[in-house]
DNA sequence: TTATTTTGTGACCGATTTCTAAAATCGGCC
DNA sequence: GGCCGATTTTAGAAATCGGTCACAAAATAA
């Protein structure tokens, strides 16, 4: 949760207090509302995170989540407020890993651990990642607010920590921005690209992605 | 050039002799023929990059090169056909890299010189390697037969490469299946996350990728 | 020049897409 | 049962999609 959701929430709101799709307005849900608005969301993360924006539409989203047409849009206020609501969620656990990087922790474990934890999300969520891949792919149109408001002050605050660390001596020297990059590179490849790996790794048995990347980032960061 | 390509080329055509839009049946293209054909396919990879397949219209198309729409369609058999020539075009250039990888240079410079080579189509490319990457998030539906067929071999070529430089000890140990997916996904990052990158690199100045990126592979390769 | 081929366009088609309006149906609650 | 709001469907409007076609304009060959 941070301070830019709802801001962000409210902002893409058209403030219609009359339709079932808006969770701010309408007190209580009704566990039909509930179900259907899941059912929806996990079938447009389906759609969304293959074929984008612009790609996807609310006939697939229909078939993917057993409703009709209309339905679609008696629960959501249309496309792009699907869209954006994904979105939002996808923000809420996109950036938890990252933040929960402690200032009080040993340096090279905790960011063994970050490394760790973002791969577990790259393989437990790939849908989101590839949400995610795809927004940014498309010049992060609906997103770039979100990334100067949210995520840049983390992403500085993580940096200069990641910097502090270094300069202590407790980290070989590294550049905090790349090294996080690059972080998010390895991790997120598994599964954005995962039409390709499956394709590559066919064949005898490889080592699991996680003891490379674990021993990678151990090499690069021991003083 | 690899074995697959003109069979996927072939695949793909409706084999008419009657259109200029089949460069392998018409002999001899006009200096028009040529500069549209450029036109077109330029403005088209704006948008499939963008947008990926189902999300670009040929109006999109048509608006970016500066022509009709059933001008565009005068020079391309249709929207697939046009999108099927650039993925063509696209893999002439994007192995070449890992084929150049030479068995009887010094490893770490073979390996290191590679990450330069990626680095630099994905800063000198960003549109190819984002056409590239929109294909793949897709589940890479029109490129599975030639990652099977022409880059799966060729990987699997290099690994064992790299398996025996490392059984020689001249390499650190390493998985070099995860070895050349560490590459790919840190080098590309800056053109397919571009949007991302250029919001998080905002303000002081930083390393540049090119530094960072070789003094990581050199440390995780260095025996 | 004329004849012929190449190149380009406006009008249009059927299918698809987003979205609306209104009627029909469902589900509880008295 | 009968009522009322919540849900769903039917019908279709309006715009956009990929693509076709007859024909005009321009380039080229004679």
């Amino acid at each position: 949760m941070h301070a830019g959701w709802y801001i962000l929430q409210f902002d893409a709101k058209s403030m219609s207090m009359t339709s079932p799709s808006d969770p701010q307005t309408g007190k209580k849900q009704t566990r039909i509302q509930r179900r259907n608005r899941m059912r929806i969301l996990d079938a447009a993360l389906d759609v969304f995170s293959r074929d984008g924006y612009r790609g996807a539409t609310l006939d697939q989203i229909a078939v993917a989540a057993g409703l009709s047409k209309p339905n679609i849009l008696y629960y959501f206020n249309g496309k792009e407020d699907i869209h954006l609501t994904l979105l939002n969620h996808l923000m809420e656990t996109w950036l938890d890993p990252l933040i929960e990087m402690d200032a009080e922790g040993e340096p090279l474990d905790e960011l063994l651990s970050y490394v760790q934890r973002k791969l577990d999300m790259a393989q437990d969520l790939p849908r989101e990642s590839r949400l995610f891949a795809n927004e940014i792919l498309q010049g992060a149109p609906r997103m770039r607010p979100h990334l100067i408001r949210g995520l840049k002050p983390l992403f500085d605050e993580k940096c200069a920590l990641i910097q502090q660390w270094i300069d202590e001596g407790r980290l070989a020297q590294v550049d905090p921005a790349h090294l996080i990059f690059s972080i998010w590179s390895t991790t997120q490849h598994y599964a954005d690209f995962e039409a390709q790996v499956a394709v590559l790794l066919e064949g005898p048995a490889h080592e699991p992605a996680q003891s490379h990347l674990a021993a990678m980032f151990r090499k690069l960061l021991t003083p």
